[in-house]
DNA sequence: CTCTTCTCACCTAGGTGTTAATTT
DNA sequence: AAATTAACACCTAGGTGAGAAGAG
């Protein structure tokens, strides 16, 4: 298994000759550059000037039917099927799964798995385990893994489509779109670069909303935790990544406000919410809002959604159920400065429309790659190829999501017949995401849709196991599908007035946040200290805050360490 | 007088050699393309996939002081020098005056004016006259004319700094960003290309605003008024404007939400609002938001700013004191297909960054440029070079304006040691700039600023003078510049609690809008079938409605006929 | 040695005026 | 004859991994 597809193992020398005008290629030219090791940008008029260029041009399209209205029934279908069935939402997800297509073997994948398995420096952070294998037992065990990979259902979660019956955000469903580049990432281990100006991720993570009120207005944030609390080396030869020692002193942590927040929820319902402007970095005085990571460190991305209560626009009232997290397993990540794993080098030139340059002319036709990835599936008609994920996840990008309604729904059994893929997630079996505590366990949907509880309502019963250090926590408990949606003890916290943005700083410091492996900075969850230091920042509302000054840089700092 | 600067005035050839590079240029090459005359746009996949590369990224800066805080002191103190004082507010305003660079002679504006003068041809259309004059005879008479092009000192009205009693916005100012390289399309008579896709303006309108209060939200609107009932033609051997006959009718009016609406007012203090995103085309049936203009015809852009009154978010107690328009003169432009003075496409690519490659390698360099300026000025020093405009407009792209507060204090005599410059506005002294009627005939402030009145109160005492055909409210009544604050007659009409945006649809039917000049389906201005029509598209505020769908067009639509 | 930083060629995405061809 | 359209070369702006060089 490993390495069965050696013709794609071409390795540092293909790339090199991938390149279509092999120039003077790489190193530095005339430019001596006697570099001091400050890492200051060329301070060139540019750099200050924004220009523009977004992706908000292009063809209409803007008068399309709703499919979300139809959500609930959908959702009822996919509980009667849970492993094939498909909605044909929009073209994003409407193609055959790919998860598992094989691109390379996913022998490295195993490789970490295995790591984490026998190394089992767990260290001391309580793995609430659930968070990762609630979809797997949803879904009808290991077998059907593979159905992860059905799109269209993934925010499908409470199937008999009765909405939770007090919490405001309970009947609120988080897809991930373009689901299928994640897990082919995924499967090989995805690794992010980050870098001191601050480098895009790819994929990005892209989410569309279900069961959220057209009246309403919400505020979609991101952040991204750290996985577990150890520092990782890649062993070339192994092709595997390693655990090499406990992970490096937090950084500041901070909240990525979505710029186009706050949503109303119509538009939540017709459009999706892209990510693609949020930045990582590895610089920890980073001025441009970008999320600071360590590098050779393991992330997971989450996602946050909160109710805007605005009355005078600057007051929210707090209660639990204001607020929901989804996490999806699929976009974990190691983040690097340079990429260690090849394959995922590859993957990412073979599926970046900025990286075609890189793309070896003489790789695979999209022809010849459906073909190969046939031969890996098995004979599975219907998989995908890797140009048409592409083209899904480039088409994505599009705000306005038309919903082609043709189609999509004939790939139900082409699924299933694709048998399981070679590799579960490593994260979704085995591995510990302590994003902080038990309070993310019961994050995901009984369809596999990572939808994280209401947030437990009492802060104070939340921060013991918010500790870093506190492995009390680690109540592997794999909550039930049903816990998903009813876990919301969902009392409101003490502050019921306080402002949204805080509201957002409460949410996080619930969630616990980036703290959840850190140093020992851990009091009650929400100490008026971190409420004030949200406060800070979100002087108006997480909305306004990214606007005023750090919004055009597509983000709110949160300086909560 | 006429053409002192010949050798400027190289012509078509000159142009031709400027390519660097002169490749097959033009033409179509292997395409045959036996053209359909249909004007449907490649329906590539590229056009239905919004890309995304907006302004919104680049340096920091975001904490910078606010110097807008010393505003009124500075109105105090421009109040005193009218014609040449300046505050140094920012550095897109800080340079000396260069509207009357004279980078060519002004005669195509002269014989424009000449034009209006001489034909007459005024049509029914009132001329409220106030509109243009108030700023001329505010400042002291068409001498002090060239005053109009001190910077810096646009929106600061009310001299004295005692904000008006009652109205919502009477304190709130604009100052036309980048005043100066608009001056200079201004003498030659600016053009602005629409085509069927949709195409920028340049220079970019951008503004940025006063005596806002920080803790409320604010919609920044923009919309493209016709100046009169003509359609126009250039006699390219007279290098003037002629007048071709009567406009044609009317098309579909649409506004133009700036798409970063709501802002919150201290956001307005800090940074500027830039319209850069705005487009402008001849297609009737664009489905993109962009401004729908009638070719070889005359238009003024006009800012608009409602006051955010979100209980709930989607009403509005509305007083016509909750929004207010600013009109610049300056900004007037002739829409075209393709550019008549080639005056204005040189200067077009010598300002536009994007035309950079047809700018003429063997044209003036920064030095020379400057010399020749400074003789074309009388020697007078401190004179803008057409590069340090352009470098302005350039750095203007920043949302966050740095505000250095380090010098621009000194160019205060520069400008009036350069005299009066050889033509002001032909719309500020002569023509007719009917924008609807008299209630935008007092929008002017002292100091030159255009400062609109906080509308008229009552929708009915507008909509007689709004009718196109009657030219009853041609009141040249030059408005005092104490009138621009006061004449708020402000009544809050009857509705006191509408829809956000149908208060902004009813401020726009107040203005008299684009029907202005159309055909007859003027009622009363705010009817309440125009009401529901913008009800339609405002459902839930501007800002909402520009967010669904449309707002990554960066546009509402507005059919407003 | 491993990891990071920096510059570069090569892309995407899209804003310019030019030009020839077409339309009115 | 005048106005419009559409393809095009040439820009800006910025995202991409390659590769050399630097730092530890």
């Amino acid at each position: 298994m490993h390495r069965s597809c050696t013709h794609i193992h071409t390795q540092r020398n293909t790339r090199t000759a991938a390149r279509i005008n092999n120039t003077p290629k790489g190193g530095r030219r005339e430019n001596s550059a006697g570099v001091q090791g400050v890492c200051l940008l060329k301070p060139s008029r540019q750099s200050l000037a924004m220009a523009c260029g977004s992706p908000q041009q292009g063809g209409a399209k803007a008068t399309q039917l709703s499919p979300r209205a139809s959500a609930f029934s959908i959702a009822a279908l996919m509980a009667r099927s849970p492993a094939g069935s498909r909605g044909g939402r929009d073209a994003a997800t409407r193609g055959t799964i790919a998860a598992h297509e094989k691109f390379v073997e996913a022998s490295p994948r195993r490789d970490e798995e295995d790591e984490e398995g026998d190394d089992g420096v767990t260290s001391s952070v309580a793995d609430p385990a659930g968070v990762a294998d609630v979809p797997t037992r949803s879904r009808g065990g290991p077998a059907a893994v593979a159905a992860t990979a059905v799109p269209g259902m993934e925010a499908l979660i409470r199937p008999g489509g009765s909405p939770a019956p007090s919490a405001e955000l309970a009947s609120v469903t988080c897809a991930l779109e373009t689901k299928e580049l994640w897990e082919k990432f995924h499967e090989l281990g995805t690794e992010m670069i980050i870098t001191k100006s601050g480098r895009r991720m790819f994929p990005t993570i892209r989410v569309s909303f279900g069961g959220v009120e057209p009246d309403a207005k919400y505020i979609v944030l991101m952040d991204i935790v750290p996985v577990d609390n150890k520092r990782y080396r890649y062993a070339y030869h192994r092709s595997s990544w390693l655990v090499a020692g406990k992970a490096d002193p937090p950084l500041p942590a901070r909240l990525y406000v979505h710029p186009d927040s706050p949503f109303a929820g119509e538009q939540l319902h017709k459009q999706m919410v892209s990510f693609e402007k949020l930045k990582l970095t590895n610089n920890e005085l980073d001025q441009h809002g970008h999320i600071i990571l360590n590098s050779m460190h393991k992330y997971q991305p989450r996602v946050h959604i909160i109710k805007k209560m605005d009355h005078t626009s600057s007051l929210v009232n707090l209660k639990s159920e204001e607020f929901r997290t989804f996490v999806f397993p699929e976009t974990v990540f190691t983040a690097v400065t340079a990429y260690q794993n090849q394959l995922i080098t590859k993957l990412k030139i073979d599926s970046n429309p900025f990286a075609k340059g890189f793309r070896d002319s003489s790789r695979l036709s999209d022809l010849e790659s459906s073909v190969y990835l046939e031969r890996a599936c098995a004979g599975g008609p219907g998989r995908e190829s890797v140009d048409s994920l592409i083209q899904k996840h480039t088409y994505a990008r599009s705000p306005v999501r038309p919903y082609s309604t043709s189609g999509g729904g004939d790939d139900d059994l082409d699924d299933a017949q694709c048998g399981a893929p070679p590799r579960g997630s490593a994260f979704t079996s085995t591995a510990g995401l302590a994003l902080g505590g038990a309070w993310v366990s019961h994050a995901f949907s009984p369809s596999g849709a990572p939808i994280a509880a209401p947030l437990p309502g009492r802060p104070d019963r939340v921060s013991p196991s918010c500790a870093p250090s506190s492995s009390s926590s680690s109540s592997s408990s794999s909550s039930s599908s049903s816990a998903c949606s009813t876990s919301s003890s969902s009392i409101s916290p003490s502050a019921s007035s306080v402002h949204a943005a805080a509201a957002a700083a409460h949410a996080y410091a619930r969630l616990g946040g980036l703290q959840a492996h850190g140093a020992g900075v851990h009091g009650p969850a929400l100490s008026a200290f971190h409420l004030q230091r949200y406060h800070h920042y979100f002087q108006q509302g997480p909305y306004a805050a990214a606007m005023q000054g750090m919004r055009h840089h597509s983000a709110v700092m949160t300086h909560f360490v």
